[in-house]
DNA sequence: ACTAAAATCATTCAAAAACATTCATTTTCA
DNA sequence: TGAAAATGAATGTTTTTGAATGATTTTAGT
C-alpha cells in the first residue's frame, strides 16, 4: 500500500472517529507498527493531527486551546445532529420509544412541544421528559448502574404492555455480518423486544460505531432503520437496509 | 481505552450530572480505581474539574438552596424522624418497596450500606439509591407529573412480577372510618398492590395526615402497621392496627 | 464530643503496553 | 544494476496501568 493511500486513510477515520488507536490503523492498512508510527510522525509534523500515547487525536484549534465548554460541544456535535435528524420522523400524535443513552437523550430537546406520548427506560431522559411536560411512560426493570438505564427480563416483561409508532435505539456496534451489537446481554434484550413492539426503528449511532461489532446481538440490519453522520460503509449498508444521513 | 476517551467520558457524564463518584467512573470506563484517580488530577490542573472526596464535582457549581417548598415544609424534622424509624424494620437479605413520597424518600439515607433489593415507583428515590449503590427494580408506568412517581394500570402489571418483604407508603389520609386514603386514584392503585404483595406493609405519616380522609381509599387501616409521630388520636386507631411512635 | 469502623485517598511498585531507535531486508526508480 | 527510500523486526527505554500498602478523611455509634 502506498504510503499517500495510508496517510489518506488515516486521516479519513480521524476525522470521523476524533480519536484513532495505532493497533486500530495497523488493521487498517494491514501495515507494521513501525510504518505507522512513521506515518503518524509525519502526519504530526505537517500539522494534521496530534500524536497521544496510543494513537493520535485531532489537532486542537490553532489559535487557542478550546475552552471546556466547546471541547464538549465538538464531541457532542455529531450526536445532536443525529438526534435532531431523527427527530423530524416523530408526527404529533404519535407515541415513540426512546432507549437510553447519550445521542437518544440528544433527542429530548427537539420534543419540546410536541403532542407525543414516550416511553423508555432511562432515568436521565425521563427526568428530562418530566421538565418538558410530555407525557411520559416508563418502563420497569432493573437499575443498571453504569448507564442509568432499566433492563434485563422484568424490562422486557414491562414494554410488552405497549405499543409505540417510532423506536428510536442507540447501539454500539453496526456491522455488515453481525448486525446490530451491543455489549451487555441485558440491554440487548430490552433492545430487541423495543424493535418488536414498534411499527418502525431507528438505530442512532455516529461513526464510531460503523463497522464495530460487540458482544450481544440485538437484530439484523434490516430490522431497523440506520440514522448516521457517516459515509463510510453507508453504501454497503444501504444494500441491506434504509440509511438515513444526518448531515 | 486511550486517555483522552476517558477524559472526554468523564467531562461528559460531569457536564450532565453536575458531580460523579469515582465509582460510578470506574463502572463506565472499564478501568481501575487508580486510572480514574491519575485522570481526575490531571483533569483538575487542567482545570475542567474540581476533585472532592469521593469523586469530582463541575467548577462553578452554584451550590443550590434548599427549595422553597423544602424550607417551608414544618414537619421535614418529623418526617426524617419517621423514616429513620421505618428503616429499623429493614434487615440485610430483604427485599422492599418504597413507594413516591417525601417521607418514604427520606428513608433512603438510612438504606446506606444495607444489603437489600428495593423496588420503587419514584423517580427520585431511584436517582439517590443509584448514588448509594443499592440494588434497585423501579416499575413501569406513566410517570406522574406532581410526583414524578410511576402510576396507573401499568405500573400495578409491573409490579406483580415482584414479591417484597416490606412494603413502607406514603398516605395522605388516615381515618378511623375511611381507612388509609389519597387523592389520587391511579396512585391509589399502586398503594393497593403494593400492600398486596408485601408481606408485611407499613405507612409513613406525620401528624397532619391524622384524622384526614382524601378521595381515594388505599385500604383499611389493619392492612398496616401505621409509622407516625402523633400522639393524637393514636390510641383509638391502635384498636384496629399496630401503631409505631416514631419519637 | 469522642472513638471505632469504613470509605476514600496518595504513594509506591511491578507488569504490561506503547514507544523510539537501530538495523537488515525489500522495494522503488533512475 | 545500484542507490535511495521504505519497510518490518529486534532492541532497550519510557509510559501507562492496576494492585498493594498505609495514611487520611468521613461516617456511625456511644
Amino acid at each position: 500500500m502506498l504510503t499517500k493511500q495510508r496517510h489518506q486513510l488515516i486521516l479519513q477515520r480521524l476525522s470521523e472517529k476524533k480519536v484513532v488507536k495505532l493497533k486500530e490503523l495497523v488493521d487498517l492498512t494491514r501495515s507494521s507498527e513501525s510504518t505507522i508510527r512513521r506515518d503518524l510522525t509525519d502526519l504530526e509534523t505537517e500539522g494534521y493531527l496530534a500524536r497521544v500515547h496510543g494513537g493520535a487525536t485531532l489537532i486542537s484549534t490553532p489559535d487557542e486551546e478550546p475552552t471546556f465548554e466547546e471541547k464538549l460541544d465538538r464531541f457532542v456535535d455529531e450526536k445532536v445532529a443525529i438526534a435532531q435528524k431523527a427527530a423530524t420522523f416523530i408526527e404529533d400524535g404519535m407515541s415513540i420509544y426512546l432507549d437510553a443513552g447519550t445521542t437518544t437523550q440528544a433527542m429530548v430537546p427537539f420534543l419540546k412541544g410536541k403532542k407525543i406520548v414516550v416511553v423508555t427506560n432511562s432515568l436521565p431522559i425521563a427526568n428530562e421528559l418530566f421538565d418538558l411536560d410530555i407525557k411520559t411512560f416508563v418502563i420497569g426493570g432493573e437499575l443498571k448502574r453504569s448507564t442509568q438505564a432499566l433492563v434485563g427480563y422484568n424490562a422486557r416483561e414491562s414494554m410488552m404492555n405497549y405499543r409505540v409508532d417510532l423506536a428510536f435505539l442507540g447501539m454500539n456496534g453496526i456491522d455488515l455480518d453481525a448486525g446490530y451489537t451491543t455489549p451487555d446481554p441485558e440491554e440487548a434484550l430490552v433492545k430487541k423486544t423495543a424493535i418488536e413492539l414498534a411499527q418502525t426503528s431507528f438505530v442512532l449511532a455516529d461513526a464510531s460505531k460503523i463497522g464495530k461489532r460487540t458482544f450481544s446481538r440485538v437484530a439484523t440490519l434490516d430490522a431497523a432503520q440506520l440514522i448516521t453522520s457517516s459515509d463510510e460503509s453507508m453504501s454497503s449498508i444501504q444494500t441491506i437496509t434504509k440509511v438515513v444521513n444526518a448531515k
